[in-house]
DNA sequence: CACAATGTCTACTATTTAAGTAGAGATTAA
DNA sequence: TTAATCTCTACTTAAATAGTAGACATTGTG
């Protein structure tokens, strides 16, 4: 019960995102190399979250990356689902065709609960309150990273 | 985010077990026919659920499997855990050495937070409540299967 | 005691998914 | 025009999942 790399690095690179907002456009460059993410790979996260309306790209010279929307619209589960696909723990939840016995299947109330306890938590979550808390390092003058 | 069929058997395995809890010992061969899993896979499952005291074996002719505990002391974190590994999110909540972002990670905390949730959930689901619902599909007549 | 029923264990093989890479091509600001 | 940048298809490698084979050990019962 693990998120991929996938997850992790999409989460870091949303974060980062946020955290140069409303300036120039981002590069994926220095996004690679501020979070020590292969380019190549970084684009694999970043082409599914712009189709689905996260990021906006700007192309041509002096192109780049920007969040399409604020980071108080943006949660952890926005960008998760995105990644890692359904967060429901076994299909049946999302679905039901997948499992001849869904309909009369005890278990299958057990997992929507413990799935949609689970999306809450994540939903609950925004870019917004990430960055906060990394102001608050930065005002304690600790060491951060993301 | 998906659990694997070890997780999603092996919960089936054990409210199996809970169901024939208190007679004669469980055979595997049986759990296997109910279930439509292969035997062999089974024994896949509950060599673990058995190594960590969730189930008990008797060895030998007439012997079989029960359960080691009580229903109502037996919860899904249990056995998800057991068959799943670590139920956290990302392994650095659990193993803090496997980054050396860690000790100064924003984002650790947050999938700390978000792991913990996920497991109360997971915590607060025991077999005995299982087996209520399933008693009460039964008292309405209606169709019911694990 | 013998034997049949049953559990125990090691090891293997496919299949799928995750993770990461290569390289050509399209778009656009300067 | 050109250089910087995004876009896309396809590939490779590694790891995990899912499931199987078959020999061996234990023990209740006749």
């Amino acid at each position: 019960m693990k998120m991929s790399t996938k997850g992790r690095y999409g989460v870091r690179l949303m974060l980062d995102l946020a955290l140069h907002n409303g300036g120039e456009p981002v590069l994926l460059k220095d996004i690679a190399r501020r979070q020590g993410i292969s380019e190549k790979y970084l684009w694999n996260l970043i082409n599914p979250l712009k189709t689905v309306g996260l990021v906006q790209s700007i192309r041509g010279a002096r192109g780049g990356y920007k969040l399409a929307k604020k980071p108080t619209e943006i949660s952890l589960k926005d960008i998760i689902r995105v990644l890692e696909g359904p967060l429901c723990l076994v299909d049946c939840v999302e679905n039901p065709s997948t499992c001849e016995r869904s309909s009369t299947c005890i278990m299958r109330d057990v997992w929507c609960e413990a799935s949609q306890n689970f999306m809450k938590t994540l939903e609950n979550m925004t870019l917004e309150q990430m960055l906060e808390r990394h102001r608050g390092r930065i005002e304690a003058n600790a060491e951060y990273s993301i």
